[in-house]
DNA sequence: GTCAGCGTATGATGCACATCATAGTTTGGC
DNA sequence: GCCAAACTATGATGTGCATCATACGCTGAC
């Protein structure tokens, strides 16, 4: 990867979701106080369990989010991508992360400190209000999700899983490939399964011709059917 | 139920989690503009996809709030008791409600108009931060929910049900019985489980001296044993 | 008193999925 | 290029739990 300097958020052209009501000033204050940092694809960005020293905001590359459930499984709670900040419930709860970024592709992250950030939340109203849009946005997301999984196979689980893929990386210039590529292993702790279920699912929709592998990417042929073996509107 | 007039906000004493952080003037303002209702025993206090106009606060009484799954299973998200805000996640995120609320006791419940509480949220800095902590803090609650769900089985799922019962609303007198009453049907909607199922693992639990049936009511008699079986700490 | 309706209870059966086992295939380090 | 380690794959087996079926007790209507 060709690492480059990572630019002050004055002249970052990412959409980030929370930092983007900001003036020039306000981004001014946390570009002085950030900090750059490379994470090679599999490296750990924070810990569940540790403590929040700051936020952390992706410049580029991908993130995935675990969380380790009370047996040995490890699940998927949700991605990130550029311009998205992470470890922000942490930092408002004060309390640990409850779960474990990794890097998924090699990725460029700023850290904010916690300082900055906290006084600019106080001292800014469309910056609070950001806050609150982008947890009640992630609250529903997460609800949904429950019940999902609690009251589905896991063949709708794994179409589930494809689906989200997409539409939160996108497919390729073909239009038909997954633009992320993640292990079996990994699909399976998305759609709360087994590794060894995962593939056996997906193994499944590729005899349906509803999807092709392409050396580690997935190909959707048949996004209709996806959407109907995920039981979604198309 | 003896149906007593809801005092105003500035003379509520309950415990709000959202609005103790608000002054005179400010309760002043949402008091005037408040609405009262009592919902029975059943009672649907607002339904899963239609909108929003406000805020709910629960003066008196406990709530359920279900979600439907995409088969026909209904699945407790979570409880609401007295002082606790219903609804603004909808508001918040200005889209539908996304669960049912459903008095599971005979409530008194005040509405709080979508506009009166916009526009102290915009001004008032405190009324921000507190929503983002109790956004936090719940995003924390379900994404651990998130993770019981998918990797545990119905025993663990059902003894840990129990417990939140315990924790968010406490035991009677006695130090044993539960204060909440639910059916069986509901303990399996909150332990993502069939009617069928919750009845036998409780019928299970009490066998193993571990609860005990006093009618309607449940007596935890082996708290201990009961962490255990849910494999949490005591 | 009787009967309908609901909640609780329990057995029988089947199936989806985890688990265990084993092997081929790819990847990266040196 | 080679070997170890990780990933992918597939079969065999077991089991947790949903589903179906049935029945009993309680409550309220008339």
């Amino acid at each position: 990867m060709k690492v480059i300097e990572i630019p002050p958020c004055t002249h970052c052209t990412n959409n980030n979701d929370l930092f983007q009501c900001l003036n020039r000033t306000d981004l001014e204050d946390f570009s002085s106080s950030k900090r750059g940092n490379v994470f090679k694809k599999g490296q750990n960005i924070f810990y569940e369990g540790n403590h929040s020293h700051g936020l952390y905001c992706i410049y580029s590359g991908k993130v995935k989010l675990t969380k380790w459930g009370s047996e040995n499984r490890e699940q998927i709670i949700r991605f990130a991508g550029k311009g998205e900040v992470l470890g922000y419930k942490a930092l408002l709860s004060d309390s640990p992360y409850n779960a474990t970024a990794t890097a998924i592709e090699d990725c460029q992250v700023c850290h904010i400190s916690k300082s900055v950030f906290l006084s600019k939340l106080n001292e800014n109203k469309k910056l609070a209000f950001s806050t609150i849009q982008l947890m009640a946005g992630n609250l529903r997301t997460i609800e949904d999700t429950l019940i999902t999984v609690s009251q589905s196979q896991v063949k709708e689980r794994v179409a589930r899983a494809l689906l989200l893929l997409k539409a939160k990386f996108g497919l390729e210039e073909d239009n038909v490939t997954l633009s992320v590529t993640l292990s079996r292993r990994e699909i399976g702790e998305l759609a709360s399964t087994t590794i060894e279920t995962a593939i056996r699912t997906l193994s499944q929709l590729k005899k349906d011709q509803v999807i092709a592998f392409d050396r580690k990417k997935i190909k959707i042929i048949d996004m209709e059917r996806l959407f109907s073996i995920a039981k979604l509107d198309y």
